[in-house]
DNA sequence: CACAGAGGTTCAATCAGCGAACCGCTAGCC
DNA sequence: GGCTAGCGGTTCGCTGATTGAACCTCTGTG
């Protein structure tokens, strides 16, 4: 869906929906906490259009998801990082990804607390420390014998455990 | 977005957005969480074309988010009430309207534990009674002078608190 | 029986998503 | 310096979804 105007509705739900609600938009969000951060990492690991991708990463810079920044490294190249705003995503994605392996599939990855190990409840806490870890803190690793068939850089990046928000280098 | 699959995406979020991602879906289902449960209500809450309502909810009843029943008032008449599934998206609405309220602006509406009063938390939790109150639990009341200039019979029901999931009557 | 309202379906026009092709820039190689 | 490859896009024509208006059927009411 577009970030069609649900004007009318006088309601926060609509305003989020406005920013995070079209097609692609939450797994491009996804890739960012994975620690994608340039064009064509995130364009391997989505099969997307170039043009809508193209479209998208201007749409969650100009909404203050994202921020793009030169590539120090590379002259002429971006890198795209979530704000804090787009960090503070993470609930909304824990609870659609927990939602997902409850009521459709399991997917290939878990979530664990980075300091203990243990694996995030429902509501994304970790049940030893009793405590709600930040993105940071999470480290996600693959479901044993579940590793992705795709040879994109982001996923042979997720092939191991992964600390949300590092980036992965290419 | 469509519930176009996100097929090469072994991930339980795409298989979430394949369900609850198309265009105005969520907001279908915050309806349902908020008491409507016939199509006129739904249509004339939301302003949505009568054509895409009608394919949403068939497919939220497919996707086992709805159910579909005779209404016993009405012969000929249909309602439309969340399942268990449904109900447990509940987790993923208020991580959206809560991220709403801090990043882009707060709604006509507050979430409250019925049982005491005390407004929830960022995370959907009773700060006094240390519990994430289920749906059933929770009431909605608008936020004072914020009452809705819509005339539709969801909106009039919500003008005064509301306890979620208790049908509107009309 | 006429009429109104609920709950849809159908239709033409518009708009967004798609894949392929193209383009400018930088870096590396000869 | 010239050639080539890869990155980060943009452009374009096609397809498929969304939209609002019109229409249709069924039920209950006067």
């Amino acid at each position: 869906m577009l970030g069609k105007d649900y004007e009318l509705q006088d309601c926060s739900l609509a305003r989020s929906l406005e920013t995070v609600g079209e097609r692609w938009t939450l797994l491009i969000v996804r890739d960012a906490f994975y620690g994608a951060r340039r064009f064509n990492d995130f364009q391997a690991h989505l099969d997307i259009p170039k043009a809508v991708l193209s479209d998208r990463l201007t749409g969650l810079v100009q909404d203050g998801i994202l921020e793009r920044r030169q590539d120090p490294e590379h002259a002429g190249r971006h890198l795209y990082e979530l704000t804090a705003a787009g960090r503070d995503l993470w609930p909304v994605l824990y609870a659609l990804l927990a939602w997902g392996t409850r009521h459709r599939r399991p997917g290939s990855r878990v979530f664990r607390h980075a300091e203990c190990g243990s694996q995030l409840d429902d509501a994304g806490a970790c049940p030893r420390c009793q405590i709600t870890p930040s993105p940071e803190q999470i480290v996600t690793v693959p479901r044993r014998g579940r590793a992705s068939l795709r040879e994109d850089p982001v996923a042979i990046a997720l092939r191991g455990p992964h600390r949300l928000l590092e980036p992965i280098d290419t």
